[in-house]
DNA sequence: CGAATTCGTCAACGCCGTTGACAAACAGTT
DNA sequence: AACTGTTTGTCAACGGCGTTGACGAATTCG
């Protein structure tokens, strides 16, 4: 019984989702959100205990894009690999939103989902439950943590980030040769390429690293 | 000329300092910091063109714990490894502000120093330029990625966080059996033991990868 | 001595998340 | 049909935040 309910968790998260595509994640306050939604600012808080509440419902929403069906010929360690690669694209959608959500696993369902599918991987990859989680934990942190980072810059527009990458280059370019050799050295090479392409550099890192473990 | 100036970017990021490790890096306010300081708040904008570039100079500060000067005996690999350490453990050191530091290299006085540590460590273990920038870019994300992921647990004092992963496991743990196999299975081992012993563990799967892939 | 410049102070703006009192809209009971 | 209780959105307000522009005090230069 009670007023009939307008508002939904399900319908707020739509209206959110479609705020951050059209407004950027930073836009995504309860104040926007109300008008999106043609409602009080506070009616949200009927449905959410608070800002940090809405904000793991969103994140979660967004892990619905990664495809968690197994492929026919693939093997663990594609699959996990793969996984891995659209966590983080998922991640770096909604740039500023990934900051709030990587703190704690939301435990919601699309994660759960996630962690369900990526651990079965690894237990089908011949790790047993105590190293499939060592494993784990070391792929998600270099996975979000990934995002995180690359959260502010992926966020750019293509030419301000290659805008901003020449910047960063050429600021290490210019030190002295005395006292940053190695610097010097390596400035030509610093985040050359995608963010993506550092990020799959590491991942392959990291899961040569898996294997060789598992063989000892 | 003009008036002698009672502040100066060091002095305000001293106090920084103080209010961080007082208060915590979340009561790192504008106002908070003119109070700490004695001075009205909108004086420090005569030093800092705003917050952002206030934390990073704040979170460059922090760096001055890492310990770079190379040891006697120690080879490339534990160079590395303990650099990784100990800038993680710098950046856990104020948490919050981590978030804000992480999304792009301040190229300020210390972090310009770690950077060149790094890379002629790596370059010490024979990795040449490019190769040691792929390493580099790898263990950065891996290692600031984790302190981001870690710094809001990590803010809690033990006995709350504790609590937490508690708390965590026991959600893994109440789940569904024939949804969540896999899971099911691994949520007793998911967040055992310490960040820092998962972050160690995930850095020497990736060291086990670098020198996999150095040989090859 | 004035002029120019630096720099801290003050008051204000617009934003944020959040709360408590209230009113509208329903269901169940009598 | 009237009363009661509950749910749910609205409204106004609070205290916090970063930031800005006008102002005055303190200094150096011509």
């Amino acid at each position: 019984m009670g007023r009939p309910p307008t508002l939904s968790r399900e319908r707020i998260v739509e209206g959110a989702v479609a705020l951050v595509a059209r407004r950027g994640a930073e836009q995504l306050t309860v104040r926007a959100l109300g008008e999106e939604l043609g409602c009080d600012p506070s009616a949200l808080y009927r449905h959410f205990r608070n800002v940090d509440d809405l904000h793991r419902a969103v994140g979660d929403h967004f892990l619905s894009d990664v495809d968690l069906t197994p492929r026919p010929r693939e093997g663990w360690r594609a699959t996990v690999r793969r996984m891995c690669v659209e966590l983080r694209a998922a991640q770096l959608r909604q740039p500023r939103l990934a900051a709030l959500v990587h703190s704690a696993p939301t435990r919601l369902g699309n994660e759960l989902a996630f962690t369900e599918a990526l651990l079965a991987a690894l237990q089908r990859g011949g790790f047993r439950p105590a190293a499939a989680v060592k494993a784990y934990h070391a792929l998600i942190e270099l996975t979000v943590g990934s995002a995180a980072i690359d959260a502010a810059v992926a966020a750019l527009p293509d030419a301000e980030r290659e805008a901003e990458y020449d910047r960063w280059r050429e600021d290490y370019a210019a030190l002295d040769a005395d006292d940053f050799p190695s610097l010097r050295a390596a400035a030509p090479h610093l985040y050359r390429g995608t963010a993506d392409e550092r990020f799959a550099d590491a991942l392959d890192l990291l899961l040569a690293g898996l294997v060789a473990r598992r063989k000892a």
